[in-house]
DNA sequence: CGCCGTATTGAGCGCTCTCAAGCTAGGTGG
DNA sequence: CCACCTAGCTTGAGAGCGCTCAATACGGCG
């Protein structure tokens, strides 16, 4: 997509880390400089590529990541609709993560150095910014929890709050596998469906293929807590 | 301290993310806006105190974590001179975390407002400023790796690389405790322990109190990698 | 309808945890 | 200056949670 392009509005961008300051600038330079469409298992980046700009998601989701040399992935973020990756690639000054897309996902790209022209100019851009950084710190807290119950029902819950127009906070996409989920959590993805499934058996949560409906958050907290089975749990 | 007192220099200030932007001020309205020094287990702030400042360590080190209902402490993140911490409280407006001194401790005090008029007059703190959310990104993303060993050899040669004036990236200054570690890692701190040893045993570090000596940084890059022991171990 | 990737479920093993007992180092007071 | 004291570290033994390997079930897509 050529620079200066009319970016166009989607039901995401309301909810996005930009808010408008996107469509807000000049068209003959404008923060977001281009567009992406991925499909499912498209790279947005990889390791080691040289680093310039930073991305949105419009729509979709992406996951950055690590392979080791055996060739297991360690996932260390997912990314959703509104939120903004590649903040790691600043220092080096290349992206020490891979980004891939786990389903059709559209990206905003940002150029960094057009970034910081805006946040000079536009203080409350810089507010908007350093809000998201703040809350992608809190990402994740949990993933050295003692449990595998712990730490999926931190997931499970942090995913409801990070959903964009997610009135119920109740229904979960999970658009990635229980082998990512796994990955991103330190556990086999095994281990990601039995635990699934005794949250299912428990009547804390219900499963239909990809999407979860959770029937009780506050149990699910009680175990994000502290890992301790409620009373009336029979697996 | 007074606001508008003079900034002292000491030695890790020439490190700092900062840079010299903290004493560029004109007196009325310092980045910097004072300073607190703290004992051993002193608290700089705790878990949903309000939010209006972020700290930079001009000397020791701090500690933010958790407190689960079992008492249990799940460390977040430790913070090195040099480095800043307090931007998970941005979003929420409180901070999420508790943080405390390690060792004795001497913070800066950077009031948030004032950091916004600044990155706006001054697009190299902004720089700088993302430079420090870009490392803090990168850390701990080995704390979900499948084994004890490739974590805590992660987090060695992490910590070798952090740690300021390290000349020879050799010597680091385990200044927290193996239960500290293990809060950090989601392990136990005997495994800390043994971890240790037997890393002592292969002659990969020395361990002389709390320091510590990295002998064979190539192995334990091996070992960070992939949890596999190199042909020569005998624990 | 048949294929293939993904998810579920089971059995057995192994790494790490827990519990417990020494050990070490640093600080305190006589 | 040394004995004591305490907190932290080390090391051992046994148990348990999650991993691996494997078989089966499911579901999307051609």
């Amino acid at each position: 997509m050529a620079v200066g392009e009319a970016v166009e509005v989607n039901s995401s961008c309301k909810h996005c880390t930009l808010g408008t300051f996107c469509r807000s600038a000049d068209p003959d330079s404008p923060l977001v400089t281009g567009h992406q469409v991925l499909k499912r298992r498209e790279s947005l980046y990889s390791y080691r590529d040289s680093f310039s700009s930073i991305y949105a998601i419009a729509s979709g989701a992406i996951k950055t990541f690590q392979i080791d040399v055996e060739g297991k992935e360690r996932i260390h973020q997912f990314y959703l609709p509104g939120e903004i990756l590649g903040f790691e690639a600043i220092h080096p000054n290349y992206f020490p993560l891979s980004a891939m897309a786990i389903t059709n996902t559209k990206v905003c790209r940002i150029s960094y150095e057009r970034l910081i022209d805006f946040v000079t100019i536009h203080p409350h851009l810089f507010r908007r910014l350093m809000e998201s950084v703040s809350q992608r710190f809190n990402f994740g807290v949990y993933v050295t929890a003692a449990t595998a119950e712990q730490r999926m029902a931190s997931f499970l819950l942090e995913l409801c709050g990070r959903i964009p127009n997610n009135l119920s906070t109740q229904d979960v996409d999970l658009c990635m596998s229980r082998q990512d989920i796994g990955n991103y959590l330190g556990l086999a993805a095994e281990t990601i469906s039995r635990v699934l499934s005794r949250f299912k058996n428990r009547k804390l949560i219900v499963i239909t293929n990809k999407k979860i409906n959770v029937l009780d958050s506050v149990k699910l907290q009680w175990i994000a807590q502290d890992g301790l089975a409620d009373p009336d749990s029979f697996s």
